[in-house]
DNA sequence: GAGTGGTCTAGACCACCTA
DNA sequence: AGGTGGTCTAGACCACTCC
């Protein structure tokens, strides 16, 4: 028995039979109330399991029509947003972190908004650089509050996955994320660790990560090797994951 | 009456309210029961309309506690990702466009499994330069299959909105997308039309549209000048709209 | 016109959080 | 222990699509 709820099961069902081909790019779904009779759930359950699939940009839904499958490509991402490290296991990839410099300091304007602190409250600057199997690929420059940070620095240097860590360690959850994405060139200590020349493009990630109660955890100013990795993201008229946002003046 | 749907309501004034102030971030949300009462709603049509913001990342949500406001910032965005004269317009900005070149060609390997054409079937190639106030912020390589391109071709050389003046025109709904966003250089072409230097970093979006049903309108190599366009992506625990990839090999 | 998804209701039970 | 959100049911009506 792998999952109690009912809805979870109904998608994890449909999600394995797209992946499979059974019902390929172009296909129609069965209609909700052939789903509600072969899972013998009501109609609601089916609905709900169908969102899912509709949140995840699987399937898209017109009124009238039957459901279409529009990607058999799993986006079997729910916490690899959160953690570097989850997400290279679930591509069967090894990551490796190493911290490169950790030193508290003051938060500068900015930072402060960021995680709700008063300006020149002290805060902890780690940089740590992120490596997929062996290769390095990812330069984190990260900001901890106060209250965080000596759990963070009492994580060994070469910690793999720091949100395990600190889950395992204090119980804390990274509940919720906001990542501003563009380009930047890459700066002497970017070129340096990353292993390319100053001035290359870089992918570059400014995120926040909260807990569920919407406590700020860490800001962070990633800057991913080109080539390495890339961000995909599936959007439609039912749903909306994304903005695009004009730079702040 | 703005609205007839009445969990649109509900959540537009749940919105509104968190835009305005009256829940700051940290706020909790009125219950269920209470929402539902005061708009005289079922449970059901209330849950509706917090999932929306949920989806939408401005609130979090826990099993047990009250729901958490996480963000003021609204993610206005339904429309946006599918045209860019129409966020454009959202942000109270004026787009251009100009057709830089036209022109059938036969489909490469890559973009005919994008299209779901054959390869070697006709496409068409346009070159497209955005500008944002004025100012160059875009340049869109985008593929057309042969069905959708005299209806492109047919269009202003300045066409404000493609998105608009195809479903103007046509009748058609651009309704789902994949992107995939990284970073690359900037060519001689790119360089030219966006006025920076060869090699300057761009964000590259790699983007396919489809139908409602699932057939490919589109596929387009998009790089935005560095400062005049950020991604913003939010997601928590649980919703996730977006996956971190690998590179194809 | 039959089928299908979108919306809505009214009630129920449970798991979890806060106290 | 009481409140809260998560799950589920069984019905209903409507708007839309497809034949």
């Amino acid at each position: 028995m792998p999952e109690p709820r009912r809805h979870e099961r109904i998608a994890d069902e449909l999600r394995r039979a797209i992946a499979d081909g059974r019902y390929p790019v172009g296909a129609t779904l069965p209609s909700e109330a052939e789903l509600a009779a072969a899972h013998g759930a009501s109609r609601g359950t089916v609905r709900q399991a169908v969102s899912a699939l509709l949140a995840e940009g699987l399937i898209g839904s017109r009124q009238g029509a039957r459901r279409v499958v529009l990607s058999t490509t799993p986006s079997q991402s729910f916490t690899e947003l959160r953690s570097f490290a989850q997400w290279a296991r679930a591509g069967g990839r090894s990551a490796g972190g190493l911290v490169l410099s950790s030193s508290w300091d003051v938060a500068h304007t900015d930072e402060a908004g960021l995680l709700q602190v008063r300006r020149g409250a002290p805060v902890l600057r780690v940089l740590r650089l992120r490596t997929l199997d062996g290769e390095p690929v990812l330069l984190e420059r990260t900001v901890y509050p106060e209250w965080i940070g000596p759990a963070v620095e009492a994580l060994p240097d070469d910690c793999e996955s720091v949100t395990q860590r600190l889950y395992d360690d204090t119980g804390l959850v990274f509940a919720h994320g906001e990542h501003h994405i563009d380009a930047v060139a890459a700066g002497t200590a970017d070129a340096e660790h990353l292993r390319l020349r100053r001035g290359s493009p870089l992918l570059r990630v400014r995120r926040t990560t909260t807990t569920a109660d919407g406590r700020p955890v860490e800001t962070s100013d990633d800057r991913y090797r080109p080539g390495s990795v890339v961000f995909t993201v599936r959007n439609s008229t039912q749903t909306n994951p994304l903005a695009r946002t004009r730079t702040a003046t």
